[in-house]
DNA sequence: GCACGGCATTCACCGCTAGGAAACAAACAG
DNA sequence: CTGTTTGTTTCCTAGCGGTGAATGCCGTGC
């Protein structure tokens, strides 16, 4: 993910659009300007003028912190950023599955075999139950989206 | 809540301490060292030498951050933020145990022990206590969410 | 370009169970 | 006596998991 870099104060604006759409961001404080208290995880602020040594690893550090993926403990709660859900147990075990290959394809037929185990299930009861996984994690920022004929990703 | 100013890189081993106790910290990075990329948003990091404003507003950033938990008393009086409630003594008991695994699922078993110890009410007079608690919390801006089948969840 | 088949989405419904809520009663403290 | 705490009974609601059917989507073959 980019790092936005912003002139403080003079590009204001641009930094509560950055905050809003919770983006990464590094403000560049003018050398006689008070230091801004940002509580916001997804700032950080350095002083100009700066080492390029110093700006970078902030940026990193930033990075870093921005592609925290959500988490699912052994009460099937759901976490991620702020917020958490509670998910009834074979849509915990599904998550559990599409987390451990977060961004990447997972089969119907892997997601059946964890979500089932020892069963064979309708075709169908895959699908509902995605349909609801789906409206559960929304709240949190989390989507699953199709690939046809070859299974599903989870992602932000 | 306390900042620990740790330098760094002489103080390494109590950095790592904090870190496990997820305390708030500020690094105080000796002026020829590389700056460490700390992913933790609760660490922060400033080169000396610092200008002692720009400390302070690193400090009191991570202050923000850190989150405020509740408290309860051994009166029984709970408060949170501005706000506070007397609580009875089973009421007590409930919210100490949830109060320990704050944010976290704590079983029903688990509040029964606590709340009735010696005992083994029946299994109602949890779901009512629970009730009868949430009305009081409610006012604090607390609340108790049900995780099915596992237990109960305190938070903001 | 179009119709088809297969895949995927969504909805409505059912049975079951855990948890929530109201109302009442007993015990007790001030 | 009055208000608070605590327990009990009873009934209600909401969540979970499965099913069938209607609908939508999309690439393939013609």
């Amino acid at each position: 993910m980019k790092v936005e870099l912003v002139y403080w104060p003079s590009e204001r604006e641009r930094r509560a659009d950055l905050r809003s759409q919770s983006l990464p961001r590094v403000l560049l404080v003018a050398e006689d300007e008070p230091a801004p208290i940002s509580v916001d995880p997804m700032e950080d602020w350095i002083r100009l003028p700066a080492d390029e040594r110093d700006l970078q690893a902030r940026i990193e550090a930033l990075r870093g912190r921005s592609v925290i993926e959500p988490t699912l403990d052994d009460d099937g709660v759901l976490r991620h950023g702020e917020r958490w859900t509670a998910l009834p147990p074979i849509e915990a075990r599904l998550v559990s599955t599409l987390l451990d290959r977060f961004g990447k394809v997972v089969s119907r037929e892997q997601l059946l075999q964890q979500g089932w185990p020892g069963e064979q299930p309708r075709r169908n009861v895959l699908d509902v139950h995605v349909l609801r996984l789906r409206r559960r994690l929304e709240p949190l920022g989390l989507s699953i989206r199709t690939v046809r004929k070859r299974g599903y990703v989870l992602g932000t």
